[in-house]
DNA sequence: TCGTTAATAATGTCAGACAATTAACGGAGT
DNA sequence: ACTCCGTTAATTGTCTGACATTATTAACGA
């Protein structure tokens, strides 16, 4: 726990960065119990508002946990896969549509990445994510499904597919690309699109998961993203047309 | 500017969520500024210090920015690749060093993704990416360099070979998978490895990158991720027989 | 016209209080 | 000896009101 000399910047900020900086060099482990906040303001020089202002910082970054009562206190939380993963996702989302990212740099980055599985799902797929993936197939082609079921089932099968690699790392890392993108595609070319032509391609996909055929797989995956860009041309030139 | 009944959970968590949905649905954009913190204090009914904590919440996720002074505020920012790219390696480097991530997953990860910029640097390429990826591979082989430097040219090496994919959602993505596992490999190999190998990976990389041959550089990369894995079980058949 | 200064509005910090929550302790009764 | 229950203590959550700091703006005087 260092002490902040009187360095620049708010308080509530050096303090936070103090505590941080513990926790990721390993001073504070999983499930240590940071001091009171008392003490820490006391440690720190403080007042009691200002320190938990920073903790309020680590626990917007899911850091800390804290706890009321007499045994309570602020916790080092460890970090699991699916908070990470969720956080992962808002923020490319926002990322994203924040910096105006283009329709096509947003695909080809998507499916670049999402080719990356290939290799490993063929590998290591189990009948549970086969099956997952067949679901979600059949439910893509239910005739009254609404657009957002759709769009929800896609997400779903891409991310069997992702985690039939089995890599949990590697689930981790994709979601940002994966699911962030697609309801941005969605948006895009959910009117446009042919269910069949999604449907046959995951078909596809899903086949060559199961016959452990990684080219295929990488193929079909550049035939959606082929697929998808077009789509996204012709509604751009759609609507310029219409202006 | 939603308002919280009296529904489940802590206020500041409440107006935090409240406030970042506006933002992430559009109806609070970039360089909006918010209601000053007396005013929100009004319109949710709370005191200061709890919109306070609402606020730093956000602040420490990027998406606002506070400013004193008469025209100060909290401001939505714009997330901007180079913060979001920060924010998503300390994460990563964290949620694996807490979940005990065993090597060779990282290690599989890491290269699994990084060989989907194969494509798109072979097309994209510039020749300031390749100069740098030269540089780098020059520093690598100077003599009195420090093992630290070496890792810092390694990560540098590797970024520059990303980014020459010219695509910026694609080198977001890819950081955190890159830059997270980069320290982890270096604290494991770096005393075994042979930094000769090494660079005569990088060397053909650079060659096929600038040859455009997104073939070579993969199997590359493989063999760079093979060459990692074995030193990775290498060190610890050694650490287990001392033990 | 151009500095200089004062007013003003906002965030940052402090101090002290009370509310709410939870675990542990200690009796009372069985 | 065991269970139930109230009390107590520790800790976070919230409120109030004040002052400090910072930055813009407007007023003022040379």
């Amino acid at each position: 726990m260092k002490i902040d000399p009187t360095s620049k910047g708010d308080l509530s900020i050096q303090i936070s960065k103090a505590i941080r900086e513990d926790i990721m060099e390993g001073r504070l482990t999983v499930d240590d119990r940071l001091p009171s906040e008392t003490d820490l303001c006391d440690h720190f020089n403080v007042s009691r508002s200002t320190v938990r202002e920073a903790l309020k910082r680590l626990a917007a970054q899911n850091l800390i946990r804290t706890q009321r009562g007499a045994t309570g206190g602020a916790f080092v939380n460890r970090l699991d896969y699916d908070d990470a993963r969720r956080n992962h996702i808002t923020t490319s989302t926002l990322l994203m549509s924040m910096n105006e990212v283009d329709f096509k740099t947003a695909c080809e980055a998507r499916y670049s990445l999402e080719k990356s599985v290939a290799q490993l799902a063929s590998r290591n797929r189990t009948a549970d994510h086969l099956a997952t993936m067949r679901v979600e197939i059949y439910r893509q082609g239910q005739p009254g499904l609404s657009d957002e079921s759709f769009c929800d089932s896609d997400v779903a099968f891409h991310r069997a597919l992702v985690d039939s690699a089995g890599n949990k790392v590697l689930s981790y890392q994709l979601a940002g690309a994966v699911e962030a993108t697609q309801p941005l595609m969605n948006m895009i070319t959910f009117s446009a699109r042919s269910r069949e032509k999604i449907i046959e391609l995951h078909t596809a996909i899903a086949d060559a998961t199961e016959a452990q055929d990684p080219g295929t797989i990488e193929r079909n995956l550049d035939a959606l993203s082929a697929y998808t860009i077009q789509l996204g041309e012709n509604v751009f030139a759609t609507r310029k047309a219409k202006s």
